[in-house]
DNA sequence: GGAAAACATTGATGCAGGTCAACTATTGTT
DNA sequence: AACAATAGTTGACCTGCATCAATGTTTTCC
C-alpha cells in the first residue's frame, strides 16, 4: 500500500527518495471492517486517513440525530476529520468504514513535524487545503441553491461512483434529504 | 494602511523587515463606494483583498437570480474570490462594498511570486487556507443542521457584528432566508 | 440456509419557510 | 424639503420535502 501512497504524493510534490521514504515511514497500515468507526465523537488527537481500498466516509451528527455526511474518500484519497485536525479542538466529526476497508495513517503530530522537515510537505499540504476548500465550498453553494431533484443529478453527472457504490441511506446523508426523497427521485429520473 | 496589514501578517509569521517590505510592495491601494463591485461574474484574473476600512461582501447569484453571500470581511480581515483564486477558473463568486471601503490587493501572479521566493508566506497561506476552510465547513454544517431560527440565534451570538451593522437584506442572504423571515424572527426574538 | 435486522419503496399527512402583495419606514438625491 | 428609490413589516397562501406508517426486499450472520 505504500506503493499505492508513493504514486499520489509523486503526483502531487517533487521529493528526493529519501525524503519520501521519510515520510512514508510515519504511515501505518490500518484495516477497518464494514461500519467500523475510526474517529469517533469528541475526539481530540487526530489523523490522517489514506485509503488503499474501500471507502471513508466523513459524517457528523446533530442534536436530534440526524446524521450528514461532509465527504467519501475511495480508493487513493485522503480523508481527515479536517477541522479538528486544524483546530485541535474536538471533532464533531465521525469517520467510518463504509465496507471492508484498508488504510494508512499519519498521526497530526508527525505530520506537522514532516510540515517543519520538508518544505515540499508544507506544498503537499497546500494543495490538499486547497482541494479541500475547493470541494466544500462548491458543496455549500449547492446546497443554498439547489433543490434535491438539482442535486441528484449534479451529483450523478459529477460523481456516480457515489450513487453506484454506495447505499441509498449514504448518498441521501450525503445530498441532505431523506431517504425517502432519494428513493422518489430515483424511481422518477432512472 | 500598509502599517495595519504589517500588523496583521506579523501577528501570523515571522519575516524579516526586508522580506515584510517585499511583501508590501506588492499590495495597491483601492477605494470602493458603496455596492460598487470589485469582482464581476466569470472573471479570471483574481487578487485577494486587505479591508482596511468598510467591508467586502463576497457572494453569489444563481440561475434563478437568487443571491447568496458567502463571507462578509470587515476591518483587517481578508476578501477573496477563493475558489477561482485557486482553481484559476472563471469566477462564480462577485465581491462588493457594503459600504464606503478601503482596501489594498494584491494580484494572483504577485501572490504566488511570494509563495516562491518568503518560505514564510507559504505558511501565512496556509494559515488562511485553515481558516477559510473551517469556516466554510462550519457553516455547511449549520446549514446542513440547523432551521431559520437556530441559525439567526447562532449568528448572534458568534458574530453579532453582522446583525448589526449590516441590512437585513444581506443577513438574510448570508443565513440563506428569505428577508420576510428574516423580519418575523428578529420581531419574535429580539 | 433461514431468521432477524437493515434497507428500500410507496402512500398519506403536515409544516417550515418561500412567494406574492400591500403598506410603512428609511435613505439618498437635488 | 420633497420626492424617488430602496428596505422592512405583516398577512395570506402554497409548495417541497420531511415524517410517519405499512409493506416489500435485501443483507447479515449464526
Amino acid at each position: 500500500m505504500h506503493e499505492q501512497l508513493s504514486r499520489y504524493i509523486n503526483r502531487q510534490i517533487k521529493v528526493s527518495e529519501e525524503e519520501l521514504n521519510t515520510i512514508l515511514s510515519y504511515f501505518r497500515p490500518l484495516t477497518l471492517t464494514k461500519n467500523e468507526l475510526v474517529v469517533t465523537h469528541g475526539q481530540t488527537s487526530q489523523r490522517t486517513y489514506f485509503v488503499g481500498k474501500g471507502c471513508l466516509r466523513v459524517f457528523f451528527i446533530d442534536d436530534k440525530g440526524q446524521e450528514a455526511t461532509r465527504y467519501f474518500a475511495f480508493e487513493n484519497q485522503f480523508a481527515t476529520a479536517l477541522v479538528s485536525f486544524i483546530t485541535g479542538e474536538a471533532s464533531e466529526e465521525f469517520i467510518q468504514a463504509t465496507e471492508l476497508t484498508k488504510l494508512l495513517y499519519i498521526s497530526h503530530h508527525d505530520f506537522y513535524h514532516l510540515l517543519d522537515t520538508i518544505p515540499q510537505w508544507e506544498k503537499f499540504y497546500r494543495y490538499y487545503l486547497e482541494n479541500a476548500y475547493v470541494n466544500n465550498t462548491k458543496r455549500l453553494m449547492s446546497f443554498l441553491v439547489q433543490d434535491a431533484a438539482e442535486k441528484y443529478r449534479m451529483l450523478l453527472a459529477e460523481n456516480p461512483v457515489i450513487v453506484r457504490r454506495l447505499s441509498n441511506k449514504l448518498v441521501a446523508s450525503y445530498l441532505n434529504i431523506s431517504q425517502e426523497t432519494l428513493s422518489r427521485l430515483k424511481a422518477k429520473v432512472k
